[in-house]
DNA sequence: TAGTATAGTTAGGCTTGCCTAACTTTGTCA
DNA sequence: TGACAAAGTTAGGCAAGCCTAACTATACTA
């Protein structure tokens, strides 16, 4: 019986497990039930049920009690599966808190493909080996976050800085820019164009007034004075 | 810095990140850049840069280029530090496809907590650390995954069954059900519930007629000849 | 068996996030 | 400069999921 590829949404993916679940503890599975456990309004559930119904997932009829049909079972179970392969891996391998787990596995299992999941699996299974072999992985693990000061410095894959692109208008006394563009076409912009403002040039900033207006730069040799307004549509990049 | 409650979509938290990272890889950033990477259309995104610039996130001005705020900054460094360490799990831990990885990265970003990723974090540095020890785990999960034979015998946490209750047309001759409801309150319904037909009783089917149409059944010593569609209002759970 | 409590449905509305088509602004280059 | 291309915005619409309020069907209990 192969799973067919159903593309549900989380949520539906959470009605079916939901559903899933409570058939399985107790006789009959009852709207309201489904509401309390997923936190939505009555209403809410019977408009996911027709969908699950037109999707072949529910023996939905108004007023009856809520069932799975086949395919309906194993959708749900392929989720519930995955929930508890996640649950399990945080809690006993990573140590997280059995909550916290819980629902962060809710979560990750309508996102994580069948590849990861198997890998999981597998992982799970050789860390469970791993401590009848002598050597508690999940144990040593947990020394090991104990006896670590709190600090972590493992190199948190560094995270490249964001670009130095400012306006002209943000540039200090003494800093040089390249001009990358200049936003806008009005009657002033063609001034500074003319003065040989244009993207490419490099740029001084000279002096700046108390107030950031006007700003006076050095531009090919020329002098310039700008007002801030002026300056903040001329895009620079920080150089030297 | 303490990093602010976010609270974000994971929609919103894909912008933050695709500008965070063309940020580092260019000058400037480009609307039809984000909707590219994102699969988007160019007006998705200009919806989107007004909702982050309403949440104080990016500095966005109508035909500009976009640059992020401190804020937005920082919103993005988190998301795009959660997809680098799963990333990273995900390849180098559990040996996962690198394209798979990725795209499994940028949806489990989302959904899983600081606690979870701190966890991660650690079993990730606690691995790279065994390799210097001699033991490299990696490896010797990869190992283990090779030499063990394709089928996973993992205690798959066995999955509950679901419940056995049916319609009293579904059950075979000579099986028994308890009665656990009936649904409906027209006019037959009530005939049957004058023949004993209530909850909690026990019917045995007796004979069930070529096409399933009338049903044959004994309860509290009676005899009586259901029609199939009255049964099928009479949810049983199968007992013995 | 009626009257009330409970469960479930319907109607109508909201938000998020996406789309296409048409339009405006900006960039480019002869 | 001015025409054309490229980038960006606006307008209008749609689907998924959720809500509340009002209504209806079913269950319980005296
Ligand atoms: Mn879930
Ligand atoms: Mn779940
Ligand atoms: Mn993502
Ligand atoms: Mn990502």
């Amino acid at each position: 019986m192969v799973a067919a590829k159903s593309n549900l949404s989380a949520s539906l993916e959470d009605y079916l497990e939901v559903i899933f679940n409570l058939a399985g503890e107790s006789n009959v599975v009852r709207s309201k039930d489904i509401a309390k456990l997923l936190g939505v309004s009555k209403s809410s559930v019977t408009g996911a049920l027709r969908v699950l119904k037109s999707k072949g997932l529910a023996n939905y009829k108004p007023y009856d009690y809520v069932t799975l049909t086949e395919a309906g079972q194993a959708a749900a179970a392929e989720v519930a599966r995955k929930h508890n392969i996640l649950k399990y891996f945080f809690v006993n391998v990573l140590g997280v808190d059995s909550d916290i787990a819980q629902k962060a596995a809710c979560k990750a299992e309508h996102v994580l493909g069948p590849e990861v999941i198997a890998r999981l699996l597998s992982f799970i299974e050789f860390v469970t080996r791993s401590s009848k072999n002598g050597y508690d992985l999940a144990d040593e693990f947990k020394q090991f976050c104990k006896n670590r000061s709190q600090s972590s410095n493992f190199p948190d894959k560094e995270i490249s800085e964001v670009s130095d692109v400012v306006g002209l208008n943000e540039v200090k006394p003494g800093q040089k820019g390249r001009i990358v563009k200049i936003i806008g076409r009005s009657g002033v912009n063609k001034r500074i164009a003319d003065m040989g403002v244009v993207p490419g040039t490099t740029v001084e900033v000279q002096r700046v007034a108390p107030l950031g207006d006007p700003i006076d730069v050095k531009l090919k040799g020329y002098h310039l004075s700008l007002r801030k307004e002026e300056a903040s549509k001329i895009m620079v990049e920080l150089v030297q």
